[in-house]
DNA sequence: CGTAAAATCACTATTTATAGGGATAGCTTT
DNA sequence: AAAGCTATCCCTATAAATAGTGATTTTACG
């Protein structure tokens, strides 16, 4: 099962549902994203100085008067793509600065194929090790993971030390890019790697 | 497990972003909701008269220039509550037809407790057959748990302490029987608490 | 045969989670 | 009014997980 990275997609706008229906129709497309969202701007130069982003999606009205912003952004995170969400009209002018538009009203492939288009231009770092499959080893210890089980537990029952688990795990969170136990169980269960039955309820 | 039924709402929506934003908004609630979309006004009469649906969500805009679609509709479907979904400034008169509006800005607790209201005026058929196992804050921190955060995180967006956090999780741990995040996670997406397309992967 | 990937194990330091003990205040129900 | 439940907060101590680095041995492939 080939596992892509998430594209990282930084998404500022103040309005929870439209972030929310943007989150849900991305998160419907094969192509992985994830995305994390913020209401404004405060701290945005934080919060993108620690992480890897890809794309960031704005609602163009939260910088219209202070274009500035939008330049010194693309200026300290010059592989930063900036793509506009806009609802209703906006000024050619000010749209001409983003790398891309997105309205409310597009499809969900019109969406994607956007995103996915300015993703392609960016040179692949590290989509050619995309193709990554989780071996035997990593597959045995997700599925134990995800029925609940410690990394000592996991250990135990595969007869191999806490140390080669963990070291899996590392390679797991790596490969797939999933942190959290609760993303790993659900990525298992889809990927049909366990059925929810075999958990430990 | 007590299951309610879930409230039956037809979204009528030209923008799937919103419509998608909205109806997973609407998942995450406790309540069950169940949202059908359609994005235009055909055939809505022929739709509403073969389900039994409690809410009726539409974009003003589709309306604003013939009422009479509005009214007629009140009239077939007397127990049939009207809400109207604005992205931005509408005429009182049209607005003041309908029985709630909610706004893209509103949050998910206000649009939640707005229908909610609506829903609780009508006569209940059947909604206390809860023994509800987990009370309303459990819920929250499950919820939240579920989609991969931390006691800390958990903390931070509930606006509790960590020990508030870390003494639901007990509650919610001796209640359901279940330790291990996984299965826990399992569980809110069996209880339809979460839905699995929230869950940070 | 050489190499690359996979599998195994190890150590340190830090962060999180869990177990178990309490406490208080605000409700609802009896 | 008393009993119960919920929500909130606090503490200690221990267990578990994670991040970062590194090393050795198998195994598969050209």
């Amino acid at each position: 099962m080939p596992v892509n990275k998430p594209i990282q997609i930084l998404l500022i706008e103040p309005s929870l549902l439209i972030a929310e229906g943007l989150t849900s129709l991305l998160n419907k497309q094969q192509m992985r994203f994830q995305v994390s969202t913020t209401d404004n701007l405060d701290n945005i130069e934080l919060q993108l100085s620690k992480g890897n982003w890809h794309l960031l999606i704005i609602n163009p009205a939260l910088i219209q008067y202070n274009p500035k912003t939008m330049q010194s952004l693309k200026n300290r995170f010059d592989k930063l793509q900036c793509i506009a969400l806009v609802y209703s009209y906006f000024d050619e002018r000010i749209l001409a600065k983003f790398d891309e538009t997105i309205s409310i009203y597009d499809t969900q492939n019109t969406i994607a194929s956007k995103l996915e288009k300015l993703i392609s231009k960016q040179p692949k770092e590290s989509s050619n090790n995309s193709q990554e499959v989780l071996s035997e080893r990593e597959t045995d210890v997700l599925k134990l993971l995800a029925t609940g089980l410690s990394n000592k537990e996991i250990a135990d029952k595969l007869h191999i030390s806490i140390h080669t688990v963990i070291s899996h795990r590392k390679n797991i969170t790596q490969k797939t890019g999933i942190k959290s136990v609760s993303g790993l169980t659900i990525y298992a269960v889809v990927q049909k790697i366990i059925s929810t039955e075999s958990i430990q309820l």
